[in-house]
DNA sequence: TTGTAGGCGTTATCAC
DNA sequence: GTGATAACGCCTACAA
């Protein structure tokens, strides 16, 4: 039925290998033989099968992005990254994620049975021992994502989050001249949030800040938790030296706008900081001041470092740490008195 | 290197065609047999290998995915639907997306090529006789993404956009009163605008109201160029009977902070819809009035049909319509005058 | 119920 | 420069 490199060597009247040589090495083939079985192929609608190619040389010429949810821009935008690297370095791109509570072996042994992957680029909210035991058992080339392991014997690619927290509050400090930084998390167990409020409490004990217990918030990342949160609050929390520091855009725009309907002026009596700079910063009034994690940034790099590690095996583990940066916009405008 | 199928038979002593039958078709072996063999599976950790596995089944349980971009909300949502859908029916999928200029032929043959699908899900921006051309000599089941030709001869799943844009004009105008309505397209070429467009000035039609060529604009979907025209044109809009129809949620959220800049009062002076509802609807100051696309639904329809396709290649092409769902807000509120 | 043998479509290793 | 032929690892008649 389909058609076969026989009919294409029947057609051109040469032998299977030299097609299969006009396919791979061109170059070694007579120029009048190859032109020979180039028309044939393309009378044939000749296309090499993948498996019986695979079955040979060992390779698919795809990889696997695991992810622990698909919801929201930072996914997205990993998945942005991904796939631009993985077509630039000639693979294609699986893409799962952990779903309506099973666990992340699941998703490892359901992508890694039914695929035929070269590697793996995996990001887990849980990397405890136990998946890293399946990954390993797996005997699969794989980087990890966001998950700071020192001295891990893989490679990994993660976000600095310590230093766009730290750069953000010193900004509020040195430039606002904050003397009050409320905090407002996501889940306390969240990784991420745990490092923004260490380096939180870092900056803010380093400019001699006593920071009290009273404003430190731990929500959920949404929208609509922090406009409440605010709603009740932000009355007793504005004044000239405060300011509000959210873990994410998200909670930061529902504390604008809370403190808008609770007549508060922004940024003058309130400033607000966020952290992603998602499409959203640049949506709320005024436009918020936040840290830019290069999300796209580092699906590109664990694709480039996985691309990397299947061509050389055993080349020594990597570790890359991605630099936020600060993004200054009007929402923590200059401090309020000289 | 690897175990294969023979070291399982050698280590269970019996031959590889057992082994296979119990890996296949477990119950016509002998329990007993079938036991040392599965004990054999476990302790050498064997695999089959998916290549050997495909050159004979001619089936990789890899589906594949083809977007026009992969920013934004919309393509992550069907990406999340499709994936969902994809691990219910036992498929991995990939994805892959045109980007730097390259076309959609470039990126179906990529993909293709490389890639061992079973089936393919496809969107692109402009599904042309050409692609549908190349899409058809691949030779792979195939369904069509938000694409609408009636009566073509492949599974096609699609946004019932017309639907949706006249349940919103109706309710501007039955609901509110609206006596003027502005629209805010995308760019004047895209399919979605124009079939929202179309609806927009058959409503207008029906309730009489004549559409003025003034009142329709068309920018690019960008919170940013709606907030420049709400800027300047605002205020100008503004009246009891105004409303401001934004062909998606982040104009219609540019054009509300526009109008608050203004000091316009929302809704009461104008009303503003958009359209999608995106996660920005639920943020904006007051809350939006939109239409609910079911993007997610989009991926996971998609993907069922092509799974069934695939199962079932000789059942008729089947026409999946989407109704998006009217959710009204605030940013519209009640008619104004009784 | 189990084993033998042929074939799936390639690529690689030889000879010629 | 080209052509046989043996893998690659698995599935499936067919025979035992």
């Amino acid at each position: 039925m389909s058609v076969s490199i026989a009919d294409v060597a029947k057609r051109a009247k040469v032998s299977i290998s030299t097609v299969s040589r006009v396919i791979n090495r061109r170059n070694i083939v007579n120029p009048k033989t190859r032109e020979r079985v180039d028309v044939a192929i393309r009378e044939l609608g000749y296309r090499p099968n993948a498996f019986a190619r695979g079955l040979m040389l060992k390779k698919s010429d795809i990889v696997g992005l695991v992810l622990p949810d698909l919801h929201g821009e930072f996914y997205s935008e990993i998945i942005r990254g991904a796939s631009a690297q993985a077509r630039r370095d000639g693979y294609n791109l699986v893409i799962a994620s952990t779903q309506d509570g099973d666990d992340s072996h699941t998703i490892l042994h359901a992508v890694s049975q039914r695929a035929i992957l070269d590697g793996l680029a995996v990001m887990v909210s849980e990397l405890n021992g136990r998946v890293r035991d399946t990954l390993t058992k797996l005997r699969l080339p794989f980087v990890v994502l966001d998950d700071d392991i020192p001295g891990a014997p893989h490679d990994s690619v993660l976000i600095d989050q310590g230093s766009g927290a730290r750069a953000l509050v010193r900004h509020l400090i040195e430039t606002r001249g904050a003397r009050r930084i409320i905090f407002v998390g996501g889940l306390e167990t969240n990784v991420d949030t745990i490092a923004r409020f260490k380096a939180y409490r870092e900056e803010l004990e380093r400019a001699g800040i006593t920071a009290r217990e009273q404003d430190v918030f731990y929500l959920d990342y949404r929208y609509e938790t922090a406009y409440e949160l605010a709603r009740e609050r932000a009355c007793e929390w504005a004044g000239p030296g405060s300011c509000v520091f959210a873990a994410n855009d998200e909670m930061a725009a529902g504390i604008i706008a809370a403190a808008v309907a609770c007549r508060i002026k922004l940024p003058a009596d309130l400033g607000v900081v966020g952290f992603e700079d998602t499409r959203i910063a640049r949506m709320t009034s005024p436009p918020l001041t936040t840290v830019r994690v290069p999300m796209a940034r580092m699906g590109e790099e664990a694709l480039r470092l996985l691309c990397r590690r299947i061509a050389e095996p055993d080349s020594p583990a990597v570790r890359v740490s991605l630099e936020p940066e600060l993004i200054v916009r009007d929402s923590c405008a200059i401090r309020s008195r000289e």
